[in-house]
DNA sequence: GCGTATCTGCGTATGATATACACAGATCTA
DNA sequence: TAGATCTGTGTATATCATACGCAGATACGC
């Protein structure tokens, strides 16, 4: 079982196997392994110490076997992460038919804020490109689901959802960095802030973190995060008044 | 020279460093290095290979100094990457203060996107926190300049400026990402995507892309931000509206 | 002017990392 | 049964960040 596909000489072989695009010749003796074990192992290590200990030795150990018996079922540590990251999102909730499209797609960004709150690491992985892996697929698949009844174009349903989404993640990231910081650690980067900052370079900054906006409302709650979906959502609502 | 700073136990050194909160006893022998040059010898060699390049080996050679000699300007490789993301942002355009807030934003959002585009590299810089560094302070200042006559509040802006910040960053990601890929590459992903994605399973997915939204017409050009953009500042029109 | 503390730059060492490579044994096909 | 092929493994290599200590340079206190 060699991961490349021949057939498929330039898909990354993260994306093919996924997809379960592999030939079994089964010639050589059965793997001891199976992927979904080595991914969920990698989410373990990740879960508990973060995503800087998923190193293939790492993972390896989890599961009992070799480093290098890894590479018989991956052919890169990023293709393993890729692999992470998508078993990470998990599988979307099932869409509720009786919402509106604004409803949905609410309840789609919380369902997203909440994969990646239980999966905070997954915001270290850079972006290695466009969501291509099932789950993402399927994420994609139910938002583009809720805007069916708006008449919007299709590369606008496409637009508005990877607007969605790339909200989502943004704002998820910023607040679990605070939030890993701890609320000391917050008090004394605004402290520090204020002393540094100067009111005359920078008078907007000032008044806000006078105004209390940097650091003391800023608990990292769902009432910011509601707020920017809100203006994300009223934009698109714009669009489809706009065409009817 | 020591970098870390005594009388600031608990901020980054990144931090205190680029504010310039550094003690300069002028004890020992005068140092031969300056921390622009190290960072300006950082963003080429992120330039010209990519970040993944950006070693201290690999900088120390740049700018002639042995690796080690880089830890007596940088705590960690991490400060120097912060340092590096804030003078790849630079300075933010002055803002013509003749425009209103719409305007003011849109213009603002293109020049971020313009210094992502100059510098790809940063993307891939995982996010370590709340922008804190001068440059980032100086386009968060920019940003809720802009939004100076709408009578938000303060909070309000500070969320309407990160929301639209991480918008542009989230495209540009995104773009920069596919951009790279190559047209043919992103060609072949899309058929190769074709053929694995279930009809069935993936009804809307797959109605975009017989539309050719996925990719056909997806250019990554100006078009596609452009139309995110204007959702977004749909959105804060909305509210500055609803609350004249 | 001189001693001394202190800072700079450097060489070396350490531990972690991803991964190439080749081998031994197991398993299936012909 | 013979050969092809796959699996798991150990070893080797190259790269990386960074701790540590040393030699020389410099400026301050006297």
């Amino acid at each position: 079982m060699e991961v490349v596909n021949i057939e498929e000489p330039n898909i990354p072989a993260s994306i093919a196997v996924a997809w379960g695009l592999r030939d079994r010749p089964g010639k050589g003796p059965r793997p001891g392994l199976s992927l979904p074990q080595i991914v969920q192992a990698g989410l373990d290590v990740a879960r508990a110490e973060g995503l800087a200990a998923v190193s293939m030795a790492r993972v390896a150990k989890e599961v009992g076997v070799s480093t290098m018996a890894l590479y018989r079922y991956v052919a890169a540590k990023d293709d393993l992460l890729d692999l992470m990251q998508d078993a990470a999102y998990g599988q979307p909730p099932e869409a509720p038919a009786d919402k509106d499209w604004r409803g949905g797609l609410t309840e789609w960004a919380w369902a997203i804020l909440h994969a990646l709150r239980k999966h905070p690491w997954v915001l270290q992985i850079p972006v290695s490109g466009p969501p291509l892996l099932p789950n993402q697929i399927a994420w994609l698949e139910r938002g583009l689901t809720c805007l069916g009844s708006t008449g919007l174009a299709e590369s606008q349903k496409l637009s508005v959802v990877m607007l969605l989404s790339g909200y989502v993640r943004q704002w998820a990231s910023l607040s679990i960095a605070v939030g890993a910081a701890g609320p000391d650690q917050a008090a004394r980067y605004a402290t520090t802030l204020a002393r540094v900052i100067d009111p005359v370079r920078f008078p907007a900054v000032s008044a806000a973190m006078a105004a209390g906006a940097v650091d003391d409302e800023w608990d990292g709650g769902d009432a910011e995060f509601v707020f920017g979906l809100d203006r994300v959502l009223d934009g698109i609502a714009a669009l489809t008044h706009a065409r009817p």
